[in-house]
DNA sequence: AAACTAGTGGGACACCTGTCCCACTAGTCG
DNA sequence: CGACTAGTGGGACAGGTGTCCCACTAGTTT
């Protein structure tokens, strides 16, 4: 990495970027993507609206940033699941519980992508996350595993009850053939 | 089913009603869930945007009654479909191909269930149906198998190219043993 | 020092929104 | 017939929106 001469004007430029995509992830798990907007973002940071404007000159801008942003900051945390039933089976059950927001930020904005090509290298960065995790496994069995995935995170965003890792598991083994 | 003495006028507000739930579909395939507005809907059935509010007084209720109708449509198309792993990769390729823009509206009212509880027991129409047709299945493989269709259509509806049912066939064949 | 640049914040524009309101038509029923 | 009801369509209100603009500050370079 090239270090240019260090300006603190465009240091923290940057930190105000990173505010404002925390900001927006923080509305849209609040309010869904429809609740975005130059205002209410930069109402979320405590910052003029301008600002939101001034790094983010239209509302397309922020969004993509902030799926690219966020979908990388979520394929480090799976980084660091263990690729065993039991530890697949306690990430999804933490995904739709504990970060229920979270989780239906990144599948609003994972939608989303069917609308707009740009978005769809980062919505696709979980998949090729998993893909290198999970290698070993025959293609079809991966995909099938893969796309289960998504359908138990999203099934369980829509239940009354979020299932618990208890009851994942068996699913997941199924799934997951030992190697 | 009693029927009341025919009266004109709410036999043309129920043709009505289904017009505008219809308008509302397409307004959400082509723009998306935040396009619907009481006068796009409107506007896209060629009324004048007071009948929206007079027969859904909030968008809330216009929406919930679109995923109601739709998902009692989609369940119908589906009930018509083999299980075999051959109808079923073809189900899916049609879904992400030909009928794109309607899986997409289907997916982004089954997200908003998430946030409305009130939705959710037609989004999971969709759930309870699949299992009427695969009981036979042992409940942890079925569960598995019905994540992965959602798994493979949401894949499909962000993939460059959308899968064919011949590449759909064998990760379909894996999930549903012959049995 | 002056010149330049990145960022700041307040305001403005035209436009679209949800919702309510009301005068009105046209079917139905006693 | 008159009373009633379902539907109609046009308009209004206050409020939020994307985006652009501009005078301004403060950090950096020459």
């Amino acid at each position: 990495m090239v270090r240019p001469p260090a300006d603190g004007r465009r240091a923290r430029g940057e930190r105000r970027r990173r505010e404002l995509l925390a900001a927006t992830l923080r509305v849209i798990e609040r309010e869904g993507v429809s609740g975005v907007s130059h205002r209410s973002v930069a109402r979320e940071a405590g910052l003029p609206s301008s600002s939101s404007t001034y790094y983010y000159a239209t509302l397309d801008d922020l969004l993509i940033a902030t799926l690219t942003w966020s979908a990388r900051e979520m394929a480090l945390g799976f980084g660091a699941v263990k690729p065993t039933p039991g530890s697949v089976a306690r990430f999804l059950a933490e995904a739709v519980g504990p970060h229920r927001g979270r989780t239906l930020a990144e599948y609003e904005l994972y939608l989303l992508a069917a609308r707009r090509p740009e978005l769809r290298p980062a919505a696709r960065r979980w998949i090729t996350l998993l893909s290198s995790v999970f290698g070993t496994m025959q293609p079809a069995a991966f995909l099938g595993f893969v796309a289960a995935l998504d359908g138990l995170l999203i099934q369980g965003l829509i239940a009354d009850f979020p299932p618990t890792a208890e009851q994942l598991e068996p699913v997941v083994s199924l799934l997951m053939p030992p190697r």
